[in-house]
DNA sequence: AAGACGGGGGC
DNA sequence: GCCCCAGTCTT
């Protein structure tokens, strides 16, 4: 059998449909033909499997049915859906995107693969599964099933990574595509990517082209594709303080929102800072960790006394992996028996809705905060009801839903 | 071209 | 516990 020739890619073409007639799978974005559902199940899946998607695209279409809603929505709304997939410049940029459609487009994704490639977070991939998948217009969408199962079947030894790669198997698609089929036809090839040619012990005896597949025959489907392994993510030994709250704050946590941009931006968290200086990441004393992670959190206006070590706890990026432990504390009340400049300007306010006279109030108000500087802004007591509008990333989500099943005592 | 950007699953 | 999975944006 001589390699890649006509014959070999209409056999691939036509086989692979007859497969995917049969073996495509019930998934929710399938049952619709919305381009609005097509393009969040091809933001979603972008790595991140099926199984963990389902729940995940279910709850999104029934909170933003249609482009409108979601370009209108809170984006703390749209993150909050996005809590725990992962990846949450995704999610932003769906709804920016989602905002361009309204504007440009009359709220409908635009049968068009320009204006479609130019909207948020859509790139050459999403950008041809949108066309083909919702519009049938036959556009490459080649993802890292496509790549697999592409240079299997045609022994490609190029190196996935590379982006003259992508461009070479995208020239390969569109000379594979069979006339009015790019919708299925693209669905079958990441599905056999998915269900068969998978990354490791491939099930090549159910493949429907594995009699022409080069790379089979070859002994090499287990070696392809090629792939330069990513570098391993740098250590960060970092510090946690779960703080609970005194006095008015008693029974909440603190918690503080992430700068606007980089690694999970906008995201709720614990109170945490580098532990050791920049670079080191040997072991660091409990005592002096605790006690610098008070200082960091006196400058943010909080005083909270160290009570002990909780637990560790480990979050692994792709580039960054936190070693943590957490420590808990217990904020400390201020002078006078209140809590802190945040508890009385909520009794300031109080007593305006109750027509007090606020005069004697405003004054401990200014002196009070002198001593105990106001919680800057980014920084909440949060209560356990709470978490239910605040998206997390899944360590802090994880840390905190432990501490309230099992608050102050045995922790851990 | 290289780095930033999360989290889950298989074995 | 260790390895694998990989689209888009930014620099």
């Amino acid at each position: 059998m001589p390699t890649n020739t006509l014959e070999q890619k209409r056999y691939f073409s036509f086989e692979l449909l007859n497969w995917y007639s049969r073996s495509k799978r019930d998934l929710p974005w399938r049952r619709h033909r919305n381009p609005f559902y097509i393009w969040i199940s091809e933001i979603m899946l972008q790595q991140t499997r099926v199984d963990t998607v389902i729940p995940y695209f279910n709850r999104f279409i029934a909170r933003f049915p249609t482009i409108e809603v979601l370009a209108e929505a809170p984006e703390e709304d749209v993150l909050k859906l996005w809590e725990g997939l992962g990846y949450y410049s995704r999610a932003r940029n769906l709804q920016a995107a989602a905002k361009q459609v309204v504007e440009l487009h009359g709220g409908q994704v635009p049968d068009d693969t320009q204006a479609v490639a130019a909207l948020k977070g859509i790139g050459p991939y999403t950008t041809g599964a949108i066309m083909s998948i919702a519009f049938n217009r036959p556009e490459p969408a080649v993802d890292g099933n496509v790549m697999r199962v592409l240079s299997r079947y045609f022994l490609i030894e190029e190196d996935i990574m590379k982006g003259s790669t992508r461009a070479h198997m995208e020239s390969l698609v569109r000379g594979l595509i069979p006339e009015g089929r790019a919708s299925d036809f693209n669905q079958a090839l990441m599905e056999l990517g998915a269900l068969v040619c998978t990354p490791k012990s491939p099930q090549c005896l159910t493949c429907p082209v594995m009699v022409h597949c080069s790379g089979r025959l070859a002994g090499r489907e287990e070696t392809l594709p090629v792939k330069t392994k990513a570098k391993p993510p740098r250590l960060e030994p970092r510090s946690v303080a779960l703080i609970e709250g005194s006095g008015a704050n008693a029974g909440r946590l603190l918690v503080r929102q992430r700068p606007a941009k980089g690694l999970l931006a906008r995201m709720w968290e614990l109170p945490h800072e580098l532990a050791g200086p920049e670079g080191y990441n040997g072991p660091v004393p409990d005592e002096p960790a605790m006690d610098h992670l008070a200082a960091h959190l006196l400058a943010a206006g909080v005083s909270a006394r160290p009570v002990r070590f909780v637990r560790e706890a480990e979050h692994t990026f792709s580039h960054i992996h936190w070693n943590l432990r957490v420590f808990q504390y217990e904020e400390l009340a201020s002078p006078g028996g209140k809590a802190g400049g945040q508890t009385l300007a909520a009794e300031q306010r109080t007593d305006y809705s109750t027509g007090a006279k606020p005069d004697a109030l405003i004054a401990l108000v200014a002196q009070e905060e002198q001593a105990h500087p106001v919680l800057p802004a980014g920084y909440r007591w949060i209560s356990e009801a709470d978490m239910d509008t605040m998206a997390f990333p899944k360590v802090f989500l994880d840390l905190i839903t432990e501490y309230y099943a099992n608050p102050k005592g045995t922790l851990a």
